[in-house]
RNA sequence: GCCCCCUUAGCUCAGUCGGUAGAGCGUUUCCAUGGUAAGGAAAAGGUCGUCGGUUCGAUUCCGACAGGGGGCUCCA
């Protein structure tokens, strides 16, 4: 008979043989994926010690979901080097609803091969392969690693420095003790082998068929431009199939959302080819959004007490070294333009002009704060592979404001302006928040100012974020070269995040440009001056708005706010009547005149996502009433024309989503 | 900027193994049309993204460029 030992398995003491495994534990347990032993995660045939404390690790959780797309990645390895041994390995972590494997190929796959591929990875998880550790000197992985140059690169950098080196790239080597994972089949014959630290799932098995290859692309090896370019699929993986099938609805759904494709559908913008890749242009109905968008917003930045004011769309390259920009983002500003023996480069911040109001003229410490703010058209330069949609352009409206405080002041405007962004974007029908603190990395020379400086400022963010309430996530490095921020992630319909606004404290470009006021006292003073854009880009939050609402907006956003639909011709005559009447109350109204019939108008009504679809014929007519068709497809019928105006009206005044 | 893919009618897409092209929707016209998601007919509409190269001949093959898509990198 065996020694015992005592272990603790969720929770609850038990005497085991010695040399039992966490499998042995939980056999039976198909839902078991890996163990968690003393808060790590280790194989299911990790053979216990005395006093372990072990839980089981199912797909329910984040941690059972990383091991199993990892396992997956492996497979995905196994495929591409039996198809092609050439192929040499980069690193295959898990990621955000899926996996990830790098290669490196003569020739980048293709989407016929990633079908092949998937076709080799479901044989393969078909056979039911064993995961083995096998654990392994560095001298000996150097050996049998020897025709893998990126996994060699990595054993260098181990212990350490690998976790820095590449998102990933731990997952690979881990700590000291180097491991390799063997596939083996179920004769006992090694399949693959990979450098891996693990854990992984017991069996290929486990995978199933609810996996799937998504796409692939280019990556640079551990993530730098400097460094060659590898080959990455990516591909997903789940606990069930019908996990799968989820997952790939959703996709669906974003798909069907594409503010690309709504955009056309709705007539709303288009990108010319003329103009040139990232430049907008803004039809009838998108540009009513837009403006309503920034009718509302300029009228709640009043009410907040900023002014509106306006400048350029260019200006001499001396401004912008002022404001210390021009040495950061010469790349990212479109090249300059030379005349009258000056440069002149498109505008792509408004800050250097605010300040130059600023300082106009003697400013008061009685006029402080002091808010700026207008819709400025900047022009970035972007590289051409990063323009996307209405997301990321070459040229866009920022809704941009700079408050000039005192130093004493700057808290509560900071709390100001958060609590003003936060209530535009509810207004939006956006409510759903995060906020995100970037701050300096103290390696990188790009921040000016002084430690103290930061510290203050970083500081005064802080606090306010916190105050609020909202989860706050910290984003070390991510500040812009003169102050740390705080912006808003906002959370859409369908779960997706969204960098919004962003709030940032600025105590660099007030020295530039020497701005000044007189405190109470006669001196002169340095004011802070506090950046803030409530959307960023009046475009890209059209998009993300079109995104949220899936083309469906609020009747107050609708480009088409109401549309008649006559049931037959001879009622069109008094449905214009009562678009007559809604258009003096400032609604945006159509009657379809067209000569399709009845069915087919309410089905193009349907489709254009109008938010109150007005129907008349001869009963409403004569009762001086019309039939309401909503978006959902629900009728009210005969409702007096005045209470139906009084619906509408309200629905748009009120803002609401209907 | 880097890697791969794509670009045919207003839109979504067929097609041509090299001999200048089709469908559905939309548009226009005519007929029809009284109650909740497609009535019918006819017509118009394309130097097949642009420019070069190969070829007797290029929308098709090759190259460059532009625009788009997916990744990477970047994002004040």
């Amino acid at each position: 008979m065996s020694a015992q030992i005592t272990v603790t398995v969720a929770g609850s003491e038990r005497s085991v043989p010695e040399q039992t495994t966490a499998a042995d534990l939980f056999e039976g347990d198909r839902a078991v994926l890996v163990a968690r032993v003393n808060g790590e995660l280790r194989d299911l045939a990790h053979v216990l010690a005395d006093g372990d404390a072990v839980e089981p690790v199912t797909a329910q959780e984040q941690d059972g979901l990383d091991v199993l797309r990892h396992s997956a990645a492996h497979v995905l390895a196994q495929a591409v080097q039996e198809v092609n041994p050439k192929a040499r390995l980069g690193i295959g972590p898990p990621v955000r609803d899926g996996f990830y494997y790098d290669f490196d190929v003569a020739e980048p796959f293709q989407p016929d091969d990633l079908k092949a591929l998937e076709k080799v990875m479901q044989r393969i998880v078909n056979e039911g392969q064993t995961f083995v550790r096998r654990e392994i000197s560095d001298a000996e992985a150097a050996v049998e690693l020897a025709d893998e140059p990126y996994k060699v690169e990595l054993i260098g950098l181990k212990g350490g420095a690998a976790g820095d080196a590449a998102d990933g790239a731990d997952v690979e080597v881990g700590g000291a003790q180097l491991t390799i994972y063997d596939n083996v089949k179920r004769d006992g014959s090694r399949a693959w082998g990979d450098l891996c630290r693990g854990p992984h799932v017991p069996t290929t098995k486990v995978l199933g068929n609810a996996f799937k290859l998504m796409r692939s692309g280019g990556a640079y090896w551990r993530g730098s431009e400097k460094n060659p370019q590898l080959q990455r699929v990516y591909g997903t993986a789940w606990a069930t199939k019908d996990d799968l099938k989820a997952y790939l609805e959703r996709l669906a759904e974003a798909e069907r959302r594409d503010h690309r494709k709504i955009g056309q559908e709705q007539d709303l913008f288009s990108f010319p080819d003329e103009l040139g890749s990232g430049l907008p242009v803004f039809h009838p109905k998108g540009g009513v959004i837009k403006r309503v968008m920034e009718d509302y917003v300029r009228q709640r930045h009043v009410e907040e007490g900023f002014e509106y004011v306006g400048t350029p769309h260019i200006s001499k390259e001396g401004l912008f070294h002022t404001s210390g920009h021009l040495p950061y983002y010469a790349d990212t500003m479109f090249p300059p333009m030379e005349f009258e023996g000056s440069n002149y480069y498109l505008k792509a911040m408004n800050c250097p002009m605010h300040n130059l109001i600023f300082r106009s003229r003697g400013r008061s410490y009685r006029e402080l704060p002091l808010r700026l703010f207008e819709f400025g058209s900047v022009y970035r330069f972007e590289k051409s592979g990063v323009v996307h949609g209405l997301t990321r352009v070459r040229g866009m409206t920022q809704d941009d404001s700079h408050s000039y405080v005192t130093p004493e002041q700057a808290p509560a405007e900071i709390k100001h302006l958060l609590d003003f962004v936060l209530g535009l974007l509810k207004a939006f029908g956006l409510d759903d928040f995060y906020l995100e603190l970037s701050t300096r990395d103290a390696d990188n020379d790009k921040f000016i100012g002084s430690d103290e400086e930061w510290e203050v400022a970083t500081k005064v963010l802080e606090d306010v974020a916190t105050e609020s309430g909202l989860e706050l996530v910290a984003d070390p490095g991510g500040a812009a070269f003169y102050g740390p921020k705080i912006s808003v992630q906002t959370r859409d319909a369908i779960g997706r995040t969204w960098q919004m606004s962003t709030i940032q404290y600025d105590f660099n470009q007030p020295r530039g440009f020497e701005l000044e006021y007189q405190a109470a006292d006669g001196s002169r003073q340095q004011p802070v001056m506090i950046h803030s854009a409530k959307f960023g880009s009046i475009e890209r939050f059209l998009g993300v708005l079109v995104e949220h609402y899936a083309g469906a907006f609020p009747p107050w956003l609708s480009p088409v706010q109401v549309l008649g639909v006559p049931v037959a011709d001879e009622f069109s005559p008094y449905l214009h009547e009562v678009a007559d009447q809604l258009r003096r109350k400032g609604i945006r109204v159509e009657v379809d005149d067209s000569d399709d019939r009845f069915p087919k108008k309410i089905r193009n009504a349907s489709k254009s996502k109008v938010p109150f679809v007005l129907i008349a014929g001869d009963e409403d007519r004569s009762a001086r009433a019309v039939s309401f068709r909503y978006r959902d497809g629900e009728q009210k019928n005969g409702v007096p024309i005045d209470d139906a105006i009084a619906e509408i009206v309200a629905a748009v005044e009120a803002r609401v989503q209907v």
